[in-house]
DNA sequence: CTGAAAGCGCTAACAT
DNA sequence: ATGTTAGCGCTTTCAG
């Protein structure tokens, strides 16, 4: 027994069986006889057994874990990007819910991927962003015939892509106020990803520019703003008569910036001003008022990219390459918190 | 060739040598020639051979990987309570460094931790808070021989214990106003662990007490705060003409809500009003004025008890129990960022 | 449906 | 200093 740890040859003997069958057991095979998987499946859990996934995956077979490769840089580099810590915890969730192990890993290089890969014998990987992106790193996976996933895909060009789709976010944020009358939409970038809040720029000026709106010329700060930042903006836009009728915000702190500089010039909220936030935080849930948000929910879609991982695993033995991963059904994209900061905009601006 | 990886067979064969001769180079063993170790690192190098962890631990042999154990509950429960995003990119930096892998996992019970040993085979282990106090889990590493870290260790009743010393924690914030010549110092605690927030309290209060001050029995809040809340609770206690004149606040959200209320009452801070918070985050940093901190830096130390495990680990081949680890000198409890909402207290209250 | 044999890639232990 | 041998625990063959 070696390090005295219990192995699929102490469960064979005492079921009075062989180890194949007991390994048949486990692994759910159709092949065993119901005296026999449920003498074997008493055993185990006398016992105790729990397979040793070194050993499984030196039989050739699946190694029971997935790869979540996160992007290089230092935390202090990365703070914001992701919310990490839900997506651990979601992710974790959903593997060990199948069996599965999850790891996360900081990829950079082609030769990162590769070392991973090598070393660790994932079943699949989900490219988190923006690494979903990067061409070389896919065209690895798929020549090696392992299973990729991304926390969502992006239509664009009437083609589906990896990746995010910001400016579709940006676009139904912006379409949510134009539903409820709004014309004059403002847009603060918070700091965070640059790139991502680029695109959801694209998206809001897509639907304000059909809208027929051109609060996209005056009303929208692209570079990143913290809550100083955000407040000094919010001042600015908010003091003149003519002034946005609704604010989507990137990021917490920007949302409560402009809330607190509508509560400075004695805007009512949401009947002078709507606020709609890209991020879900536990604080814009307890301000006053509560700030409504369209975010995306990442620790959701992180967690179904690993479930789509491992269904495409348990499918036929073989893993199935990242073209026929079926799409992300699990999640929706963006997720809508009503809570009391949009309403109708006002008549006359 | 099996999968069609490169593995020490190659490059045994590639270097004219045997797999031993390059395990013993890729293990640093002493006792390789100059220049076979040369040789068959330049092979290593040209076939970008990595070896394969799996096999690695089936040799019997170290696996090259640790644990770290989060408390059960989903995303929702433990959100706030440990910033797991800084602490998994700060424990990566430091286990790929030593070519060690990392993995999270949710542990609950005894039966989790032993599954979770059983399948993983770690070389050690970091019980996070709260799992640290759990002496099941500690009794369970120490009989399988396996070495336990935790963040930090704290000293109570002149013996030292696993835990975070969040009493000194509070006590040291305490200590740090009283310096500037507070005596009526109040503590708003955040929402997020309530037990770690209990325990600062004790620390807190025993400080004011040996300072000689009563503030603790008028200026606590024990009970979670959000931003709201502090707001709340802030007024009622800054407004009367005995108040504060420094707070200690438990969260980012308490001290943007006292502060925020030292605006509206026509307070300056720091010189009417000392603010620390006890987390750092970059709302703080940016707040008008950016707000001090004395934090636990606990991704530093997350990293630093990997750093620990791995360590004992390449001590001697065998991995030392716990009772020998090395103390957490790698990196401080508490870390003080002065800013700017500490000053001297006022003569009179 | 079940068992026996062979081997995954690596490292301890033992030789040399 | 180096090579040889024997597994680690499991799963894949391939036979019954």
């Amino acid at each position: 027994m070696g390090r005295g740890n219990i192995t699929i040859e102490d469960v064979a003997r005492e079921a009075g069986v062989s180890r194949q069958t007991v390994s048949r057991v486990i692994n759910r095979s159709p092949n065993v006889s119901g005296s026999a998987r449920s003498r074997v499946e008493q055993v185990i859990e006398t016992l105790g057994y729990v397979p040793n996934a070194a050993a499984r995956r030196m039989g050739g077979a699946r190694s029971y874990l997935l790869l979540a490769a996160i992007e290089g840089g230092t935390a202090g580099e990365l703070a914001g990007r992701l919310p990490l810590d839900r997506m651990l915890l979601e992710g974790l969730a959903a593997c060990s819910g199948q069996g599965y192990h999850l790891m996360f890993k900081q990829i950079s290089q082609e030769r990162d991927l590769a070392s991973a890969l090598t070393s660790l014998t994932p079943d699949g990987i989900v490219l988190l962003p923006p690494l979903d992106e990067r061409a070389e790193f896919h065209h690895m996976l798929e020549r090696r015939g392992l299973a990729a996933a991304c926390l969502a895909e992006r239509h664009e060009h009437g083609r589906v892509l990896p990746g995010l789709d910001e400016a579709g976010f940006g676009e139904a944020a912006t379409a949510k106020l134009i539903e409820h009358g709004h014309r004059q939409v403002g847009f603060i970038a918070g700091d965070g990803d640059i790139v991502r809040s680029r695109r959801r720029i694209e998206g809001y000026r897509r639907a304000l520019a059909e809208a027929g709106s051109r609060a996209h010329r005056h009303f929208v700060s692209e570079e990143p703003r913290d809550l100083a930042g955000a407040i000094d903006l919010a001042r600015g836009w908010l003091a003149p008569t003519i002034r946005p009728t609704a604010i989507i915000a990137g990021t917490e702190a920007v949302a409560l910036g402009v809330l607190q500089v509508a509560h400075e010039l004695g805007l009512a909220v949401p009947r002078d001003l709507s606020l709609l936030a890209l991020e879900d935080t536990s604080g814009l849930a307890r301000s006053h008022p509560p700030i409504s948000t369209l975010h995306q929910p990442l620790g959701a879609l992180f967690a179904g990219a690993c479930m789509r991982l491992i269904e495409a695993g348990e499918g036929g033995g073989a893993i199935r390459p990242q073209g026929t991963l079926t799409p992300a059904i699990a999640s929706a994209a963006h997720v809508f918190m009503p809570r009391a900061t949009i309403a109708r905009a006002p008549r006359a601006v």
